[in-house]
DNA sequence: TCATGATGTTGCATTAATGCTACATAGCAT
DNA sequence: ATGCTATGTAGCATTAATGCAACATCATGA
């Protein structure tokens, strides 16, 4: 599986979607349908196989109700929040 | 001249970027420096000709020394913050 | 059993973001 | 006048992000 590849290379973004989506208790149909996106779409996001766009990424956040440096980070996130 | 155009058209992305680039005495080049982009790539951004990945907030907003919220925004910015 | 929903996988097409080069202009030193 | 720095503009090439479709798997529930 490959990490998510920014145009500058070796260089991933981690995220929390998947997580906050779950404690929402929101499908991927569900959140691609608030933030305004293809279902597949989250998916690649939750997977990390790329990393989104700054307007997906502001649309995510607030569709979760986040920050968006609460959702996404160069660095891993410690589990559990 | 163009707005910011994501792959959603019509939604730009406004920034404050040249406000905190110039308060920190960076020139263009410098942050690209900083950024690890080409120093057209800020001009673009600060003209708000197109917005950027999220792993390029990410780092305009390290060094920058600014959350990527106060950064960027979907709605306009008030001035002189 | 059958259906349905949620998710994963693959593949293809489109386009915006970025790199890069070259040139123009304006200001500010010297 | 000459040079240097910062910036704007234009064009071209590359690639990642996204949309979309098809199919598979796995639960769960009727």
């Amino acid at each position: 599986m490959l990490l998510a590849m920014s145009r500058n290379p070796e260089e991933p973004v981690y995220n929390r979607i998947e997580e906050a989506r779950v404690a929402l208790g929101l499908s991927r149909q569900d959140l691609a349908d608030k933030a305004g996106v293809h279902y597949q779409t989250i998916g690649y996001l939750e997977r990390e196989e790329y990393s989104p766009s700054l307007v997906l990424a502001l649309r995510i956040a607030k569709a979760l109700n986040q920050e968006v440096s609460e959702l996404f980070s160069q660095t891993p996130f410690k589990k559990g929040k």
